[in-house]
DNA sequence: TAAAAAAATGTGTTCGAGCACATTTTGAAG
DNA sequence: CTTCAAAATGTGCTCGAACACATTTTTTTA
């Protein structure tokens, strides 16, 4: 029942621990005749070192670095920062130092300064929302010749060395969505997607789930479903808004590709049987679900993808642990009768 | 940035690291003069004791056991063996010893037998699915008096003082799918609810589900919507169900209250427009699901369940963490599109 | 065959908390 | 002002892994 330990398997073999530690670290030095008798022991007692002893000899600080836009900006990005103090509460007792900091949504200037300044402090990891493409991969690489590690959360880029990513499969999130809508419409209607408040050019995630969404309905044969997409930023919203109604007169549904979803509730809040669907259990969204404005929102659980991130960082640098390449989150669909199961969620 | 240690107060104290323990132990024996320095010390530098090192000392080994019915006889309880094979595996390294018990489902005596062989292995806790009422409050009662901590999960009991439940709320999971099933009938149908193949009287939880249901169509002033209720084992469900159809003409959508959906979606294969719901991911259940007979699954997460509850279990013998009272997860709708994305997700 | 070099093996210390035990200080009684 | 017990304080070891350094054994070379 006990475990063995490093002592117990130098006793078997015959040998030192000195010998015994040579061997499972492969730093040679050792003779094949002890070699053989350790390796022997070793596979006969399935020796599991004791993680918090090893921890506890490194015994080194960690420090990392969370880079995200500021929530008071845009409220997105409150769940994260919970988040983020979760994550500092829990792992300071075993050495760890994390600390958040914040630039301005949509704002690349205040993304690479923030970046800069990260990087002059020399942390262990960074965990960063990577909003700009091209800004990312120049930052990414300047990380790199520091040695420090990068993770990343939210917006998958698309390049394919992305690696230590968190978050969730926007392709399908879109198909999601589309699903979901198709259920709840007529045969015949017009469906708009509508992309709020941000730079479309530079919004990755906004595209890939449009083409999901559109995935979806072009696998449906001779669908009657008419797609309109409408981008607008939020200033604007009201006008466009009124604007996209005056073309199509038969929208039965949207599907809104961010957590805005609440400003095109409260533009449509008197239009009856049109279906809605966003993103994200903002108080704002959460009110327009429960009166029924809403129909679904997709939760894309910004809160469970920091802490996450976060936490394999930390078992990697505490435990050894392989921090997962592409780490995908279940796409969690929500109603007004499973919302605040989602809301109370804690973290393990 | 680096964490403070006994013995760092105790140089900023002025006193020897024996004494600064001792007042931080509560242990007396301790002047006041000393006291009042050392609390100083503490007050200003916000210490925290070194989990690693605390767990270490203690050095103790922790023996888990966890009972539920065998999944070879009922294959919802496998997920559950997989969360334990991933905690076995997690957590061997923390010399904590975790150890499965199976009994056959829907037999108290195997079950009772079950728990007797575990209470006489004297393990530190204990978590258990506790299937039958008033067994289980005996057994408990046993386990509390040899100071075994006992954890439950999947079914809560009626009794209040249930401490350490991990599971989700069923009288909500009967809400959620009284609203899905809401939306895609119309307005005068016959819903039925079939509960398969448990004894009813001792399946509180199907209870729960049903008057959940029943709860959200009760709320609707002047429904149209008929519900009937169908109790039926599993071998007589094909005659009991052909009852049902003559019976009512005009069912539109069935409640399944267990994983046993599938057999329901068999047997109605051919029957077009009526939307079926019921619980659980089994393979069966999935492929009902991506062939749209089955229209929505209510995802228990059972793995997620016994793993939670083993790492509450784990962190409190490790870190003296406490076992939150009630932990409810959140209740995850899964349709064909998004199941994909629960089936492959990781434990943190 | 002895001396020197290289290889193999063993020993002892560290990490921080926790506790048993040793030592010192205090205070009360004679 | 001693004496002695009680109270206060300090010291040193343990947990298991890891690694530097000390010691022993083997091999090579003169």
């Amino acid at each position: 029942m006990k475990q063995h330990t490093i002592k117990d398997i130098a006793k078997l073999a015959g040998v030192s621990k000195g010998t015994v530690d040579r061997v499972i670290h492969k730093r040679g030095k050792v003779s094949t005749k002890s070699y053989d008798k350790v390796v022997a022991i070793l596979d006969r007692i399935n020796y599991k070192p004791n993680l918090l002893a090893r921890s506890l000899k490194n015994n080194k600080n960690y420090h990392i670095c969370v880079i995200l836009p500021d929530f008071n900006k845009d409220t997105f990005w409150e769940p994260c920062y919970q988040g983020i103090l979760e994550a500092i509460k829990e792992y300071a007792s075993f050495g760890i130092v994390i600390e958040p900091f914040f630039f301005y949504p949509n704002n690349v200037e205040s993304f690479i300064e923030t970046n800069n300044k990260v990087l002059k402090l020399l942390p262990n990891a960074v965990l960063l929302a990577p909003l700009f493409y091209k800004e990312t991969i120049k930052i990414v690489s300047n990380y790199n010749e520091k040695n420090i590690i990068v993770s990343k959360f939210n917006s998958q880029l698309e390049i394919d060395d992305t690696k230590n990513f968190v978050g969730q499969d926007l392709f399908k999130s879109g198909r999601i969505a589309a699903d979901l809508l198709n259920r709840l419409i007529p045969k015949t209607a017009t469906i708009a997607i509508i992309h709020v408040g941000e730079d479309f050019k530079n919004a990755i995630h906004m595209q890939e789930k449009e083409k999901g969404f559109r995935n979806y309905f072009s696998e449906i044969k001779n669908s009657a479903i008419k797609i309109t997409t409408l981008n607008s930023i939020e200033n604007d919203l009201q006008n466009n808004l009124e604007i996209l109604f005056n073309e199509h007169s038969n929208i039965k549904a949207i599907f809104v590709t961010t957590s805005k979803v609440y400003k095109i509730a409260s533009f449509i809040e008197n239009k009856k049987n049109i279906k809605l669907i966003g993103y994200d259990l903002l108080d704002e969204n959460i009110n327009y679900l429960n009166n029924n404005r809403i129909d679904f929102l997709i939760h894309q659980n910004p809160k469970k993808q920091v802490y996450l991130g976060l936490s394999y960082l930390v078992e990697y640098f505490l435990f050894d642990k392989k921090i997962p390449e592409k780490s995908f989150l279940p796409i969690d669909i929500i109603t007004k009768e499973n919302v605040d199961t989602y809301k109370n969620e804690l973290n393990s």
